[in-house]
DNA sequence: ACGGGACTTCTACGGCGTGTAGAAAAGTTC
DNA sequence: GAACTTTTCTACACGCCGTAGAAGTCCCGT
């Protein structure tokens, strides 16, 4: 199950806030700038410049390797990602239905109202 | 987010199995006879034992300290764990909706079903 | 009450993933 | 092709995990 770090995880909400692809230079500087109320780090591009590497491998994010600053775009919204990784949670565990149960009864009344015209039909 | 390792893994599913709580040395002994289909390992009962406190430090574990072969017992069922891991999941996204759409689409018609049951009341 | 065995805690080490970045290589521009 | 930009290579520290020996603690039997 990919578990992202922390610098990964900033990478990747970075990359998911917009769809254009964005170059090592773009993050880095985005980074510096407080990106979501943190304190901005000031990081080297070759910093950035590993971390997309380590998210390539991983599968999460691919590169425009021909245009010449390299532009790095994620492959998956985060919706799905985050859908995806919800899936292989519950499939560890043996008893799926009783995982569910337990599971809508955590979320909120929206939420389950959500699901509920989801699941509309039949 | 805690995150278990393979051993870490195997004794939460020992624990998991039965509700009563085991001594390390019975836990060693079940691991040794290859559960669910791997090849056993023998390990040393101070592994296990390291295992079991790392476990209890994250709270995921708890052992009766008076009786004197210590006793573990996990403290949530695997459903629990189970369905708070998913839910910890789905609240790192802003748009949860959305990946509540993203999931019922990944999972069977029979665990939808199951979620048209328990959503049931309006 | 004490010695020996059972049990637990302490300490340790190697490997791996991650944050971090310099040095070196490759490509671009004029 | 010199100077600059961008990418790759290599590296290191740190924390987590699998693994376990050494040392400490506890209890039973005589």
């Amino acid at each position: 199950m990919a578990t992202l770090g922390d610098l990964e995880r900033t990478v990747m909400d970075l990359l998911w806030a917009t769809p254009e692809a964005a170059t090592a230079n773009e993050l880095r500087d985005a980074i510096a700038e407080a990106p979501s109320g943190e304190v901005g780090r000031e990081l080297a591009v070759t910093t950035v410049l590993t971390v997309l590497s380590r998210l390539e491998k991983k599968g999460l994010v691919e590169r425009e390797r021909d245009s010449r600053p390299h532009r790095y775009r994620s492959v998956t919204s985060r919706e799905d990602h985050t859908a995806e990784l919800m899936h292989e949670v519950l499939v560890t565990a043996p008893d799926r239905e009783a995982v569910l149960a337990r599971f809508i009864g955590s979320v909120s009344e929206a939420e389950a109202q959500t699901l509920r015209k989801l699941l509309g039909g039949s």
